[in-house]
RNA sequence: GCCGACGUAGCUCAGCUGGCAGAGCAGCGGUUUCGUAAACCGCCGGUCGUCGGUUCGAGUCCGACCGUCGGCUCCA
């Protein structure tokens, strides 16, 4: 076995191959302005000012340029400038003379040379550009200079090195498959979703098949939510603008909301978020201490303008509904309702058996535009959802600037099958929208007191999650997931008869099943079948009909051979459980 | 929204430098009644995303718009 892998040669050899990139475009495109290139997770790229795009053409040539600077296995030697020598050097790039700027007083400047091409850099790289065994410049995107949309645009070129030629052929493999599993394609393939242009972008409809699947979901959130004490509630999809208003999305979200359309005195806002509806349910009765906690359960489907650029299939969108939840608890009951949540969210991905990270959002205190409500309300809140995580004892990290606009919350991560993480699962701590709301409930006391509110979600979205979990199995989904379960499939038309029997049992039994009765050949109908995923295919013809059995074949196991129906259906009843 | 690529039958795609719109699958009609991943024959199917322009002539060239994809920005 080679030896592992070490990131930081990895990382060093994809810096260099951005080097060798910027010095092929220095040599085919002279008047190119270099900016900034970095190693990334999976390749590099490089930046460059030019007015001209690059084409497809220009990276097959680039490509050619490269591979003679690596063939020159050209050096990378580090030397240290001062301030001035490196404002000299790069005088005529803007670019390089504002990073030089943005180096602290005191730091050393260096810059790399490899052959003919000089470039700031803190390095650091491979030894010499002859170490870069296998590169592919994948594709070319417009990106602002330094990530602000007020910059100018940048032409960066993508690309990807490796160790070798095999490390190579693998990650372009690996891109292959994670393209087969890409839940637009899965969603169209199997029936699931589909997207109308004359509907809108980023309005999503859901097929048969995918609503099943979603309404499955639905039905086992549900479950658990009443079992678990939650109250369902259901609300209009617009409101008052004043609601939004008060609330500060209005103010906060502004750019994310659908324009307001006016009733006879009013304005009405598509809502983009549900939890203001439940906060009037809340605020319309006299609440005492012993009703809390207070869970109001929806599948609240909201409406969020996104820029036309960022939508795609089912995980960016401009409509998508929430497993929302609003829990109205007293200070004293905050810890245990927030573990309750963070304990459904835990069974919800251990019943998918999804691998997740968990991460606590706080407020960027730079920028306190984003949020709601004062110091004091967030200093509370904070501390109490820290408290509460720490008693949880599992393994999260912090992320300043990713809190809510009216309170700090932990956010679960799950990875994807191309590696993407997605965040899914969400709880968060609020203190300001009852201020905002003036909510109250009487104490013991006798005093009017205000509580606190936890929002949730365990799923996210349903769409988002459907896609991620598309993608996470591939289409192949679990049993007790699966849109249909079993096709029965009779051998000759004398055996629809029995097909038909069978298939009433099991619906009667409460699986989803279908028969297959086209006038095709048995094996067309499991070529079918297995190419839409389901799990099971049950082959009936004389033998099974006489024995009340049925021929199973497993979607991943292949033929499993003739069982008593019963017992196929006992099993299947085991294998949803699991 | 910004940069780029793309848009041809329900789906996947071909159509070279402008000169009569093609294939496979799906669908429909017929024949076949079959034991674990595609039976056979035939037929239908397109305002080449939309609108405008250049040209004797546009799927092909130009522009705008709509949409999709890859990024950037954003994401309560």
């Amino acid at each position: 076995m080679a030896r592992p892998l070490d990131m930081d040669d990895l990382y060093r050899l994809r810096h260099s191959a951005a080097h060798v990139l910027a010095q092929a475009v220095s040599h085919l495109f002279p008047e190119t302005k270099m900016t900034i290139g970095p190693p990334t997770e999976d390749g590099f790229y490089y930046d460059f000012d030019r007015d001209t795009p690059f084409t497809p053409t220009d990276l097959e040539a680039l490509e050619a340029e490269m591979a003679r600077g690596i063939g020159r296995s050209e050096v990378f030697e580090c030397r240290e400038v001062t301030r001035d020598e490196a404002l000299t050097l790069f005088a005529d790039n803007p670019y390089k003379v504002e990073l030089i700027g943005d180096i602290p007083e005191g730091d050393r400047i260096t810059i790399y040379t490899n052959g003919d091409f000089t470039d700031l850099c803190r390095g650091p790289h491979a030894g010499n550009s002859g170490d870069i065994k296998a590169f592919r410049l994948l594709h070319t995107a417009g990106a602002y200079w330094r990530g602000s949309e007020k910059n100018k645009m940048l032409q960066r070129i993508y690309g990807t090195a490796f160790q070798s030629r095999e490390d190579l052929d693998a990650y372009l493999t690996r891109l292959e498959e994670a393209k087969k599993r890409d839940h637009r394609r899965l969603g169209r393939e199997l029936g699931l979703f589909m997207i109308s242009p004359l509907v809108g972008a980023g309005l999503p409809l859901w097929l048969p098949r995918g609503a099943v699947l979603r309404e499955t979901l639905s039905d086992f959130m549900r479950d658990q939510q009443r079992k678990r004490g939650y109250l369902p509630v259901i609300t209009p999809h617009l409101a008052k603008r004043e609601l939004y208003e008060i609330s500060g999305h209005w103010q906060a979200y502004r750019e994310n909301l659908y324009p307001s359309m006016h009733g006879e005195h009013e304005e009405l806002v598509m809502k983009p978020v549900n939890c203001p509806f439940h906060i009037q349910i809340y605020a319309s009765e006299r609440r005492s201490y012993r009703d809390l906690p207070v869970r109001y359960a929806e599948f609240g489907t909201v409406y969020r303008w996104e820029q036309s650029g960022e939508l795609g299939g089912l995980t960016r969108v401009r409509g998508f509904t929430q497993d929302d939840s609003h829990i109205f608890c007293r200070p004293d009951q905050l810890v245990s309702e927030f573990h309750g949540v963070v304990d459904l969210i835990m069974l919800v991905f251990k019943r998918l058996k999804l691998e997740y990270r968990a991460r606590v959002g706080l407020r960027d205190p730079e920028n306190p535009s984003k949020y709601v409500g004062g110091d004091d309300v967030w200093e509370q809140s904070q501390t109490a959802l820290i408290q509460a995580v720490n008693e949880l004892q599992m393994p999260h990290e912090v992320a300043v600037g990713e809190a809510a606009i009216y309170g700090p919350k932990l956010d679960f991560l799950v990875r994807d099958a191309i590696g993407r993480e997605w965040q899914l699962g969400t709880v968060q701590v609020d203190y300001v929208l009852p201020e905002r709301f003036g909510l109250e409930y009487t104490g013991e006391d006798g005093q009017p007191h205000r509580p606190v509110m936890i929002h949730r979600a365990p799923f996210g979205s349903l769409e988002r999650f459907v896609g991620v979990l598309i993608e996470h199995f591939a289409g192949a989904f679990p049993l007790w997931l699966a849109p249909v379960q079993a096709v029965i499939i009779p051998i000759a038309d004398r055996h629809a008869e029995y097909a038909e029997s069978v298939r009433t049992k099991l619906s009667d039994a409460g699986l989803r099943v279908q028969v297959d009765r086209r006038p095709e050949r048995m094996q067309a109908k499991i070529r079918d079948a297995q190419l839409q995923k389901v799990p099971y295919m049950l082959v009936v013809g004389d033998k099974e009909a006489a024995a009340e059995a049925v021929a199973v074949r497993s979607r991943d196991r292949g033929d499993l051979g003739a069982i008593a129906l019963t017992q196929f259906l006992a099993n299947a009843v085991d294998e949803m459980e699991m």
